[in-house]
DNA sequence: ATTTGTGCAAAGAGTTTGCAACCAT
DNA sequence: ATGGTTGCAAACTCTTTGCACAAAT
């Protein structure tokens, strides 16, 4: 873990961004973070909970420098808050809980053949792309049997 | 079109919600929009330019009220900015260019494959999901091609 | 020593809400 | 008539910015 945060450092570095006590709190809170797609918000109450005073401007100015550093990468849902996650080796896309939130990944991606498709078909130039897809997760499908019915018959597949 | 909003007022007169002038108009909007992606102000300026004023709130509960009808779905960009679309019957994904924010349509869908590989893989029950390319469209291409290869460079099928 | 980063306070954008007046049914 | 709807004003949430002070290199 401090090994890890030793290569981030350096990697900063390179683009003299320096390794402040509060980028490393929150690249330490990316890493042990199994759920990994993370908002302002709730870094600051998680920093908080281990006694870690943080700015909210701090946060968001430290994400927006470490996403363009390529250290995080900016994912946007649909509730219209944003939500980072470290920028890993493999590319995924996520399960997403419409109940709790709560993020799963999925290594399958679809993009390959589309782009294919998009770029013979169309005269778009595409260079990214997002797939999510949202439901319920196996908690919340207990919880919240009545309700989900109902969204399922009214929504199915929309 | 005026046969489509009879249409469309009696589908809301089931719900008792009802046809109001301002409904007609952002409907009306909506029915003769070819780029067919709208957000609020977007709606309220194109009102104005026919000289029809209507408040931003007004326009926000009523696309919620017609997105919660059926006849509007919310589509979450990254840009977290609300965006709404006709509930049309066939089901589509966007292009999106990351310059002017115009939306072409796909008809490409890449849902069935994934969902049989989350359905039988994990505990997650899917009910929606969202696939959504960016990129840039033909006009952007030429205007800005210097930038687009940088970009390209720096972040290839991120 | 220099350059970059922080906290605080204030402002901004997009969106939501309470309420009295209004309009579609 | 009456219950849903509107416009206005104010509030709210998330995010951004200016600035003096502080910390990292």
């Amino acid at each position: 873990m401090e090994k890890q945060l030793n290569l981030l450092k350096k990697e900063l570095q390179q683009k003299s961004i320096k390794m402040t006590r509060q980028r490393k709190e929150i690249l330490r809170l990316f890493l042990t973070q199994t759920h990994h797609l993370l908002t302002a918000s709730e870094i600051q109450q998680a920093l908080r909970q281990q006694d870690h005073q943080m700015d909210l401007s701090t946060i968001y100015r430290n994400l927006e420098t470490l996403a363009s550093a390529g250290v995080l990468r900016h994912i946007a849902l649909n509730d219209h808050i944003a939500r980072y996650e470290l920028v890993t080796a493999h590319h995924h896309h996520h399960l997403i809980c419409l109940e709790c939130n709560k993020t799963e990944l999925i290594d399958l991606c679809p993009f390959q053949e589309i782009n294919q498709y998009v770029t013979t078909q169309t005269d778009f130039l595409p260079t990214e792309h997002r797939f999510e897809i949202y439901g319920y997760c196996k908690d919340c499908q207990k919880i919240n049997n009545q309700t989900i019915d109902d969204i399922f018959q009214g929504r199915k597949h929309s």
